[in-house]
DNA sequence: CCGGTGATCGAAAACGTTTACGGCACTCTA
DNA sequence: TAGAGTGCCGTAAACGTTTTCGATCACCGG
């Protein structure tokens, strides 16, 4: 590998000429720029992350905090991968890079998440899929690095969190219900120690409420996301009676959705003819079944750029106008309308 | 941040004694190694990613090359979360991290795969996802950097690569389908430019051969691993004469195994009563459908591994007393019996 | 002609490690 | 007891950058 060293030799000035011309100092003439430029083409040189860190004191690069633990665990995240799709995407407009810290809470210590994001001198850290309650994301969330988490309600000095509006999808979804003439609308919803679920759940509520819609307490049964919670909570309401069944439900999560849709088969009935099932995420399988699933879907990408666009806000310390950004910021869904509602294609 | 120096003051020692004590040397007594270890704990000590990677020549991390724009293209890896989580679990293990880098082939040239690694000093790469026929691709192939390619059929002096046992996974389905009873058995297979699918179709033709099965070429449909094309395909089964219809089929992609349940549900098939079909990656769908698709599971965790060990083979140069690995280097499948086939629950 | 000013650049210190080399105090052997 | 060997450790160089502090030079106004 040519180092810098070689350049200057090449060019016949000297190291700290060819950094300055290469990092686009002003005190460089344009000529030995241009010279320097085009060496640096010539000979492929690629300046050393590591010496480049060391010497700066940060590396252009940020850290991603996610306990894969909790994957295999089976709790997964209905679409992490997207969501590394655009935090990928966006790091790469930017020119940063990512480094996924393979961090082990419970044999390395409770300071174990801060201490390897300070050891890899990464400008800050996006956190993920981790269980809440740990100590060492307090720890991470109180210290001066920057963090922005994503689905986690937490904030520090340096960090705030970023989500999709999962209230106002929900809104959205039970008004499209509304609009095909659902009057009696019930919920599934995800579990309540999780932000997602509970933005959901007031979402529905909220709606409900401004629609003057009636809620029985049976209306709204409690899932855990995953598909035979659905089911269940489908079974019970598909055994309501006729006239309090109701016609149209909406599902907190994808995977329970289709679980509940299974149930209603199960039942006799027909989705979306007796009963309108409107899902949230959009994961992959809700555009593979059939009926196929109307759900509210979260803008991978967008969250992805909006999380980054924020870390680097703490990063470069862009808070001379606002205090300080309002927690958690907030990315817009969009209904994706296929069959379960009918209304669809 | 303690530093090494800190660390030396405090134990009264030098720092080059500390780094000794700290990476394991034998030349230094069990006393003071204890005495530096538990200073190292009490102050928090973590050594410095950069000066380590700077003054050693290595990072200790692997570099992930995924190009991400496959994925937002729509041709997206069935399973590439789940070998995303085996690859960081390997790594763990190893104590190694991982470095998604980011690096745009058409902007930055065809020796940008290379020379990123190289920048960052990684000890290798694992290549995924990614277009096979970039030139770029064959110049890191043919360097000198350790590298192991996950389902891309590339090979060069360090460099490997591992994928699944696609072609046994083939033969496992259909013998489960001919022990299911069948005689007369298709297949809807994957584009023919990507190794998995034409090994897939090997493995069925092999099978066919073996079991002395009837192969009319009609029995053979050509697919892209998409929904649609699965569809299409089944379309065209189903349209046979009942005589000569297939009464089971064993589509290469899970996705496509879905388009092509849905085309003889179209087609007033029942599956799997008229018609039995098994899939093959075991994506999240294919439990959540209804009949749950018989599929056949690739090991994501065992493919990760794999991937891991082989590239640190390389790394380390452990090829004393084997030449070289054998590549591709396979990983076995594992056939999920649900209820597309009957025989499931 | 002189001091000041800007533009351009070089020398060298720093960043935090690892490691080659050598030194010292022992012990062992002859 | 000399010499060799061994166990332990310190000094300092090295890794490849960035950045501070000056240095040089040309030019300009007085």
């Amino acid at each position: 590998m040519a180092g810098i060293k070689d350049l200057a030799r090449e060019c016949g000035v000297s190291v700290a000429t060819v950094s300055r011309a290469l990092n686009g100092h002003p005190e460089v003439s344009v000529e030995t720029r241009r010279q320097v430029q085009q060496a640096a083409e010539r000979l492929g040189y690629r300046p050393s992350q590591s010496a480049r860190a060391l010497v700066r004191g940060r590396s252009d690069a940020v850290g991603l905090l996610w306990d894969s633990g909790y994957e295999t665990a089976g709790r997964k995240h209905p679409f992490l991968l997207s969501l590394l799709v655009g935090l990928k995407q966006a790091l790469s407009d930017v020119g940063r890079h990512l480094i996924l810290l393979n961090v082990d809470v419970d044999r390395q210590g409770p300071r174990a998440y801060l201490d390897t994001a300070r050891q890899f001198q990464v400008d800050g850290v996006i956190v993920m899929g981790v269980d809440d309650h740990r100590p060492a994301l307090r720890e991470l969330f109180e210290s001066s690095l920057p963090c922005v988490a994503i689905d986690h309600d937490i904030a520090g000095p340096r960090a705030c969190c970023v989500t999709s509006d999962n209230r106002a999808g929900a809104v959205e979804a039970v008004r499209h219900l509304h609009d095909l003439g659902h009057r009696r609308i019930a919920t599934i919803t995800g579990p309540v120690d999780l932000m997602p679920a509970v933005q959901r759940l007031r979402g529905f509520q909220q709606a409900v409420g401004e629609l003057g819609l009636d809620l029985p307490d049976e209306y709204v049964q409690n899932g855990d996301f995953f598909m035979d919670s659905g089911y269940a909570c489908g079974r019970r309401l598909a055994g309501l009676p006729k006239s309090r069944r109701p016609t149209a439900v909406f599902v907190a999560g994808d995977e329970m959705a289709l679980g509940a849709m299974h149930a209603f088969a199960d039942a006799g009935l027909d989705v979306p003819e007796d009963i309108a099932v409107v899902g949230f995420d959009d994961i992959e399988a809700a555009s593979l079944v059939r009926p196929a699933l109307t759900t509210v879907a979260q803008d991978s990408l967008a969250l992805g750029t909006a999380a980054v666009s924020a870390l680097l806000d703490f990063v470069d310390d862009r808070f001379g106008d606002r205090p300080a950004p309002e927690s958690p910021i907030l990315t817009p869904t969009r209904l994706v309308i296929r069959q379960s509602c009918g209304g669809g294609r």
